[in-house]
DNA sequence: GGGATATGTGAAGTATAGTTCACATGCTGT
DNA sequence: ACAGCATGTGAACTATACTTCACATATCCC
């Protein structure tokens, strides 16, 4: 099952999560689990999913600070909220911060299941996923450091964090820390067991089209 | 003379100035003069000059001020500061800031000519000028907004501020006013006498790159 | 002349990006 | 065990980008 859809489940209460999360399951989806806010953001970032199902109310982290965090690290995750009540306005305000969806408790799962199909279905034509990804990568490739960053992944094909500081004659090596963080949000770089990193397929493109831009500008 | 260098002289002395700009163009540069910083800065960003002649003193918006202004506009420019006294400090502050090179008050012309070609030069082999025109084009294609005005001069070929304004369906002209006034820095965009916009040759590369990226990221 | 529309400026505010520093943790060789 | 280096986090700060609003000026046309 190759291109099985992944969620993740995000809910405090246990017994709904479990349950939701089998069900799900048995019908054709991988998921995850989450219990807190944090959980949820720390798997969100290091993992990839399709859909995040996400409960508004939880206690600490709450549903809507990790629908922030998340539509800013990862753009094209799809969320679907969950409401505890029929909290219009909570909804409303989610849609705005970039929820595809929400449905209220107590509900029917042939109701989630039909709204979680459909959020899928509408993100296989969603344009502005491509142009988030696309500001994504633009604001990455908009900073000199980073540009320098990836000619020397070209080159070098791996580099460690402090070999990448030495190359580029950078003192604080957390400045070199906080660039190649954003690389690897914006999918340019990845990073291997060994602490690693190296450029992805998408890093690679992005180097062509930096050098097609800079011999445009020479001309 | 189609190459002839254009040197822009920025003094409030006017006899030093003209003097100047007299013995200069008969040694063969292309001058225009500026009395003050504010002419300079309106000049410098209206035409393109390969270097700004640039009293350190002036009265009014100063000299610092003119280059700081100049290296944000239009980063490709070279700036000889002219210092009145030798006050070192001035002068690498202004080195820092991007200026090129400076002489002291009082001169050999011998001295600024051989310093006005060393700078003329040197820049032939700038590799940084071409980096601060990568860096200038790909933030302004970072922008959501300015993408779209790209796009719209692409497809129509010359369109008014208030055409722009309605087509993005932004309530408030002047925030497209502010992204119009950034594409044109960035020297992506033109405007011509009846106040209509259009792409430059570097705008139509730019949105060359910027199909690309977008074909790219999508596979 | 005066109301409607177009083109802009400048100051003030908000938001986002980038830097710096103090500190934490983990591994490696002796 | 502990010195030395590598990898990284988080908070505080600065800088830059972007937005908004109040206002200015010019033109058109009735």
């Amino acid at each position: 099952m190759v291109d099985m859809n992944k969620i993740l489940i995000v809910d405090d209460d246990d017994e709904l999560r479990e349950n939701l999360a089998e069900i799900l399951s048995r019908r054709g989806f991988h998921i995850d689990e989450a219990s807190s806010g944090e959980e949820a953001i720390k798997k969100a970032s290091s993992d990839q999913f399709d859909i995040v199902l996400l409960d508004l109310m939880m206690p600490g982290v709450g549903g809507m600070d990790v629908l922030t965090e998340l539509k800013k690290s990862k753009p094209r995750t799809k969320v679907i909220m969950i409401t505890a009540f029929a909290t219009i306005d909570n909804a409303v305000e989610a849609i705005k911060k970039g929820a595809s969806d929400y449905i209220s408790k107590p509900f029917q799962i042939d109701n989630l299941d039909v709204t979680i199909r459909r959020v899928l279905e509408e993100s296989k034509f969603d344009i502005s996923a491509k142009n988030l990804g696309l500001d994504h990568t633009l604001s990455s490739l908009t900073n000199y450091i980073r540009r320098e960053i990836i000619k020397l992944l070209h080159i070098n094909k791996s580099l460690h964090l402090m070999e990448t500081t030495r190359a580029l004659e950078i003192e604080d090596h957390t400045k070199v820390v906080f660039h190649l963080k954003m690389l690897k949000e914006s999918g340019l770089i990845k990073q291997d067991k060994e602490k690693a990193y190296s450029l992805t397929k998408e890093g690679e493109n992005a180097l062509d089209c930096l050098k097609i831009l800079e011999s445009h500008l020479s001309s």
